[in-house]
DNA sequence: TGAATAATAGACCAGTCTATATATTTTATG
DNA sequence: CATAAAATATATAGACTGGTCTATTATTCA
């Protein structure tokens, strides 16, 4: 069980900080221990203390927190945009400025995670699978906003969630936020059929 | 200068074959060439007179491979496929076919490299551009067919392939279709748009 | 204050990592 | 056949890996 005295808290999360920072970088195989330690300043015993299942444990909180941090993006723009293409533009211009602020090492811990791990740890496959899931989900309750049956909304709020995967990667890639803008005019385009869609 | 002997040319490439099967499973830093020896039969002295430049080298000999299968994927469902909606069929059901022959395994080797070691190895996150590019291109190719200028189609053969790479690792973290067959639906609906597009 | 628990601290371990080195074998060709 | 180049084969090296272990320190609470 986790622990709830605050020094111990904040060296945990040190811990998953410093964890979710250097996957980004160099995915979860390419991040060793001791390059969590020395960022975040934690002795080894705490690392072990903490997460007594080892590496995989603590990758599984960085998941997590990835997964909180994208939820909350997503709620956020969904909540104070005024219009669908107004939250496109909201969620993009966030993720235009962690690709640029990181010279575009930043911002797809998930799937790197599931595409080095998933094959052989299932936990660590799970865990990004429940974040997903909980992205798809947030992307279908703004969907139903403007009245899209649940059905509907699903295979399309998967493919954005894909979508927007696929071109922070493929910004990586290139050192761009062109895939990023080209994935924006297509994201409104799907708000754009989905709302028509639903007002047939 | 690569060799043009037969018998180093298929050590060679069983290296290349090896280190792609390897990385879609554990990433460019989860696999220890160790394994890619072990998988291939090449001894080692082979491995560093195939690749001087070591890891790198072979990385982005795999990731051109990976880029030359999809490729011919790409091209084999666009120039045989007798409709867009037919096109999007004939991918995915090769897509499908690779991930549930290799249970989620497989499909996204370049992606893979570019999160795991395209942030500080410029050499492998460049070869991963160029095979994007590679592939955006075969797209905008195809949606020239139809009569859509190059400027138009550049961004929705980008958020095309970015759908598709997205779309692969989703399914992975759930060991499902449903993610792919949700891009398969969406990218139809991105034909369609495209297409009317053109004809206006 | 004292006792129990939480957390820290860092040494140690066996195994794995990528790459080097060098002797040997194989291949190609005149 | 002889020679040069290609390719193989394997031992070696230092650095790094995730995890274990145990003593010590810090924190909490009655």
């Amino acid at each position: 069980m986790a622990s709830s005295y605050p020094k111990g808290l904040a060296t945990r999360q040190r811990l998953i900080d410093s964890m979710l920072a250097l996957i980004q970088l160099h995915g979860y195989h390419g991040t060793g221990l001791n390059t969590v330690l020395a960022r975040s300043g934690a002795p080894k015993g705490s690392l072990y203390f903490h997460f007594p299942e080892g590496k995989t444990e603590l990758g599984i909180a960085a998941v997590g927190l990835a997964g909180d941090q994208f939820a909350e993006l997503i709620g956020s723009a969904t909540t104070t945009a005024s219009s669908p293409n107004a939250v496109v533009d909201a969620l993009v211009a966030e993720l235009k400025g962690i690709l640029e602020a990181s010279d575009y090492q930043a911002g797809c811990p998930v799937s790197s995670v599931a595409l080095d791990a998933g094959s052989g740890n299932e936990p660590l496959r799970e865990a990004c699978g429940q974040v997903y899931d909980a992205w798809v989900s947030a992307v279908v309750s703004y969907l139903a906003t403007f009245g899209l049956e649940k059905e509907q909304a699903q295979p399309v709020a998967t493919s954005m969630i894909c979508l927007v995967e696929g071109s922070l990667i493929l910004s990586r890639a290139h050192k761009s936020t062109q895939p990023l803008d080209a994935a924006a005019g297509t994201l409104k385009m799907l708000m754009k059929a989905v709302h028509s869609e639903a007002s047939a």
